[in-house]
DNA sequence: AACAACCTCAACCGCATCAGA
DNA sequence: GTCTGATGCGGTTGAGGTTGT
């Protein structure tokens, strides 16, 4: 949507003292102007260097999700697009996270993408799926066997308790925390792309022989 | 051509968490 | 231990574009 890059009168314009709604070219330079001197840090006194009438949030919100140096935008590719399936199926609505498996995408454009286009997908699959007795079954397991995986770690978790950061990693099914360092995979020479597909593969592989 | 319905996505809001005083 | 401000996250909204009738 190209217009969105013009300077259009402001949306939920407000009488209040600060601006809202979309940001104009002029914003935007200042801003990256004040963020390539000062760091992106401290949101509240960049908006006040930057002469912007706008809360330190929302300058974050437009660098994090568009002026930011790498940002991919536009089409998803069908990698990454599984790559969302995967990991969304694996970690729920953690955008964040499955933003950080995806260089150069943002957790507010993989939000969108996923409610615009993957989840009416979804659904419409989980007809699909109801209706084949097999599929069912493999569901099933798959569920289990990413529960058994949760609990192997929940367990872990408690022989680890006298560390009060081992409170923190206390998971269970419905709240699974992983991490970035649980995503790191580096170490085994795989991009962490190229690990999370191995392995949901594999999971995928398992379910359909067990 | 005109209108309505639907879709997309930038941006806002509220809440949770963290760090420093 | 408590307070406060900064930051980050997920849910939601709504303006503007697209598509269908």
């Amino acid at each position: 949507m190209a217009m969105k890059d013009e300077a259009i009168t402001t949306k939920k314009s407000t009488s209040s003292s600060v601006n809202k709604g979309a940001w104009t070219t002029e914003e935007d330079e200042r801003l990256a102007q004040v963020i390539e001197t000062h760091g992106p840090r401290k949101w509240k006194s960049i908006a006040t260097k930057a002469g912007l009438n706008r809360c330190g949030k929302s300058c974050r919100l437009r660098w994090m999700n568009y002026l930011r140096p790498n940002i991919k935008r536009g089409n998803i590719s069908d990698q990454e697009e599984d790559l969302i399936l995967r990991l969304h199926k694996l970690l729920g609505n953690r955008w964040s996270l499955i933003a950080g498996r995806l260089p150069g995408r943002t957790d507010n454009e993989i939000k969108n993408y996923w409610n615009s286009h993957l989840s009416k997908k979804i659904q419409q699959q989980e007809k699909k799926r109801r209706r084949g007795p097999k599929a069912q079954v493999c569901n099933k397991v798959q569920e289990t066997k990413v529960a058994v995986q949760l609990e192997k770690e929940d367990v872990k978790v408690s022989e680890e308790a006298t560390s009060s950061e081992a409170g923190e990693l206390q998971t269970n099914v419905t709240s699974f925390n992983a991490d970035d360092q649980f995503f790191d995979f580096s170490s085994e020479g795989l991009t962490n792309m190229e690990w999370m597909s191995q392995f949901l593969d594999v999971n995928d592989v398992l379910c359909w022989f067990s």
